[in-house]
DNA sequence: AGCACGCCGACT
DNA sequence: GTCGGCGTGCTC
């Protein structure tokens, strides 16, 4: 038998299947699906087996080397989902096989020199270094410069150049004790004075008679060496048993049951539950205020489809998969939960991963990649906060999990479900058009006010006097909350301008040397780092152009605004979450907590607090300066913004107590602002698609960006209007070639980035058009300029 | 992506 | 005459 196989190598060249012969021993093991190890030139390499079959066109068959998986780790579907994925977003196959999987179960290799014959026989330094490391890895024969000298081994067969294929994702494996006999038994066996172990046998009785060794070890206060005596005497057996890392071990769920649907909630499942039910494919947009009930109507809709013995998938933005949220579904559904989030380690989310493989669960929450659950039967899709940007991946394979989300409940004949407070202007085009079904959710839970938004005019601030980034208005209103005892959220949009560094007499921003960025200054090693390249260096003394002292940090930074905060307000205790306070494993989830139980009366962020944050406290949000995304040289500048504040304003009031919400800005008049004030969809909707139809923008036009990348600007841009060429004549006419032009970002790492934008509707040539160009520019070369081409790119940087 | 093969310049 | 630079092409 003979085996197609994809190997892991993302290259033009080795985009297609490889034929290998299945050796006799793993005949009955190789499926299609499974990774194997396959030889690949000289070297071994892993790779996914895309089918099985009797005959290859190819006569001079490699065998395959080993089989990874005993069962696929891909189904049919999967793979023909990823079959899509290359297509649609144009990409190598690998690179769709690969996203599919948790990051643990990608291949490792390395090289080592294996020695051939008696080490004496060898010169001394590398005798020695074969005494200290056997065999010898590539690597320390490189960074000692062994290389040479063991090459000549190789070619006289002294020495032997082996290839390995590590693999990274380990199980974890528990050590479990069993009673050997009847406790009793034991316990008279033992000596008098045997105390510890008597404990041992008792605490195992008490619990079965089979405990882990942790659990033995606490309960009993017994040491590894108490036990190892019982077991070398025959009184216990040890065994070794694959296990799980819990990542929400020692957390107890409180398990919880139906709400009561409001008249609203009711209207609004009922056509998804007939969809379910009757085994259709439909996609719905669930549009609901912030606070009118969508998880409740998630989560019975994820009840029912559990009913049908079907499995469902819950996607929500990375930074709101909160605690709060994992609460809410791990309570109703217990352990029938997988949660996979950017916060589990790698090991972790190998082991939900394999809990979803083996059904051991039945619903998966989380961020992105989660779509590629490999469950066999999926009753739903849910998508929660949909108009969120985080749902499109930035590198290859450049998927919209929306879209794949379409396409597998197309594949499983299921519902989708998006749902937004704020859809994406895309989405609620088409549910316009009908191409999704809208369902409204106008009212708050509990008949709650939405809250009371006022927006301040910054500049009438400064004109009065005020140079502090808080309005007296805002500023009054914290302190009123302080006295009440209640709590406020400040939020900090910072993209756009970080905290840069400039000199004062001569207006240089410090700038990377390598990107066309400016630095962002990080306090705690007083130095500037560049975002996209990672470069670092000192806090300059003097500027560097005009040797001048007076060099500043700019932009409010979180850390500026907290410092602030302490000079203005110090009674108040304040809590700082951005990328600094939150990097480490579980501090998410720690500084939450605290805000919760109230040790804090202002929690002060950026992004990551805008959603899902539910305190019953929490009665004013401030926004301090709602406009620094509104400049972004983006489409969606407006969108973003309206999106945002509509998202932080729904934080306030979501109980008992009313809440306020004051908006800082230095353009009230933009109506993204006025609009989120009042918090009306729809007239922003109304005039943003005026907008867009004007710019010729999605969802009036559909874009596909072509970037390209060379050390030489001029080749760059030789080569970028060179597309440009070939797509305004290969194009319709109503067809919109923009560029070429530098991209927003003109450099990075020392390379320039010049791009391309086509504006289309209707271009049927456009995929195979782009496809011929990727396949002509993306030859390597030792010239070549890079090529990426995102199909319906969110960022355009 | 690696890696081997192969063709030209600077040395023993 | 050989060593080694990197451009070219292949990997079942």
């Amino acid at each position: 038998m003979i085996a197609s196989v994809i190997v892991d190598v993302p290259a033009k060249q080795t985009d297609r299947t490889f034929d290998y012969l299945i050796p006799e021993h793993l005949e009955s093991v190789v499926q299609k699906g499974m990774r194997v190890v396959v030889p690949f030139g000289p070297r071994k390499i892993q790779g996914f087996v895309l089918d099985v079959k009797e005959s290859s066109s190819f006569d001079q068959l490699k065998k395959i080397e080993e089989a990874v998986d005993i069962v696929p780790v891909l189904n049919d579907e999967l793979l023909s989902l990823s079959d899509w994925m290359t297509k649609e977003t144009m990409c190598y196959r690998i690179s769709a096989l690969q996203v599919m999987l948790p990051a643990a179960m990608k291949a490792k290799y390395d090289k080592v020199f294996v020695p051939l014959t008696d080490l004496n026989s060898l010169p001394a330094a590398l005798q020695s270094h074969f005494q200290r490391e056997n065999p010898l890895s590539w690597k320390t024969a490189l960074t000692n410069g062994l290389l040479k000298d063991l090459q000549k081994l190789v070619s006289d067969g002294r020495s032997e150049l082996k290839y390995l294929v590590k693999r990274k994702g380990t199980i974890k494996k528990e050590r479990i004790f069993k009673l050997a006999q009847d406790s009793e038994a034991i316990i008279a066996a033992l000596s008098k004075n045997a105390e510890r172990q008597r404990k041992v046998i008792e605490s195992l009785h008490a619990e079965g008679g089979t405990m882990t060794s942790a659990a033995l070890q606490e309960s009993s206060g017994a040491t590894a060496a108490t036990l190892k005596a019982l077991v070398d005497k025959g009184y216990l057996l040890e065994e070794h048993v694959e296990a799980y890392r819990d990542p929400f071990e020692h957390r107890e769920f409180e398990r919880t049951g139906h709400f009561q649907l409001t008249d609203d909630q009711k209207q609004a499942i009922e056509p998804i539950l007939e969809t379910v039910n009757s085994y259709r494919q439909r996609t719905f947009l669930l549009h609901g205020v912030t606070g009118s009930g969508k998880t409740e109507i998630y989560l019975q809709t994820i009840d029912q489809v559990l009913k049908q013995g079907r499995q469902a998938i819950m996607l929500v933005p990375e930074i709101s998969l909160t605690p709060q949220m994992v609460q809410r579904f791990k309570g109703r559904f217990g352990d029938q939960v997988a949660v996979m989030h950017s916060g589990l380690s790698q090991g972790e989310k190998y082991d939900e991963w394999r809990k979803i493989h083996r059904g051991e669960v039945n619903v998966v929450v989380g961020a992105r990649s989660a779509i590629f659950a490999p469950f066999e039967k999926i009753g739903v899709i849910i998508i929660d906060e949909e108009h969120e940007t985080s749902y499109k991946q930035e590198d290859a394979p450049r998927y919209h999990a929306r879209d794949v989300a379409i396409e597998r409940s197309k594949r499983h004949d299921c519902p989708v479900i998006l749902g937004s407070a704020t859809p994406s202007l895309e989405s609620f085009a088409r549910a316009q058009k009908g191409n999704y079904e809208l369902l409204k959710l106008q009212y708050r839970m509990n008949q709650q006010e939405m809250p009371d938004v006022q927006v301040v005019d910054m500049r009438e601030e400064l004109r009065e006097g005020n140079r502090s980034m808080f309005s007296r208005e805002l500023l009054a209103k914290i302190e009123e909350r302080l006295e009440k005892k209640e709590q406020v959220v400040l939020f900090l949009n910072r993209r756009g301008h970080s905290s840069f560094i400039m000199c004062r007499d001569c207006g240089t921003v410090m700038q990377c040397p390598h990107c066309e960025v400016s630095l962002t200054y990080h306090r705690f090693k007083e130095s500037m780092k560049c975002h996209y390249c990672g470069h670092e260096e000192h806090v300059p003394e003097i500027c560097p152009e005009c040797t001048s002292e007076h060099i500043r940090y700019f932009g409010t930074g979180t850390q500026k605004v907290e410092e602030e905060l302490v000079k203005l307000l110090p009674q108040a205790r304040t809590i700082r979450m951005d990328v600094d306070t939150t990097s480490r494993k579980g501090s998410h989830e720690k500084l939450l907590d605290a805000f919760g139980r109230g040790e804090a009366d202002i929690l002060l962020g950026t992004q990551m607090i805008a959603k899902g944050l539910d305190f019953p406290n929490i009665t004013l949000v401030g926004v301090l300066s709602a406009d620094t995304m509104l400049h972004l040289p983006d489409f969606r500048a407006s969108e973003k913004t309206f999106q945002l504040l509509t998202q932080v304003s729904g934080r306030a009031g979501r109980h008992e107590k009313p809440g306020e919400v004051v908006i800082q800005t230095y353009t009230p008049e933009h109506f993204s602002i006025e609009l989120a004030k009042s918090q009306n969809f729809e007239w922003f909707y109304q005039k943003e698609m005026v907008m867009r139809k004007m710019a010729q923008y999605p969802p009036f036009y559909y874009l596909s960006l072509i970037t390209l990348s060379h050390e030489n600007v001029n080749k760059v841009a030789a080569v970028c209007s060179e597309i440009a060429g070939i797509l305004e004549r290969n194009l319709s006419v109503q067809a919109i070639v923009l560029g070429p032009v530098a991209s927003p970002i003109a450099r990075i790492q020392n390379k320039y980035r010049y791009q391309c934008i086509v504006k289309y509707k209707n271009e049927p040539e456009l995929k195979p058009l782009l496809k011929k160009i990727m396949d002509q520019y993306a030859t390597p070369g030792k010239d070549a300029v890079t090529i990426q081409i995102d199909v319906q790119p969110y960022m355009m940087m």
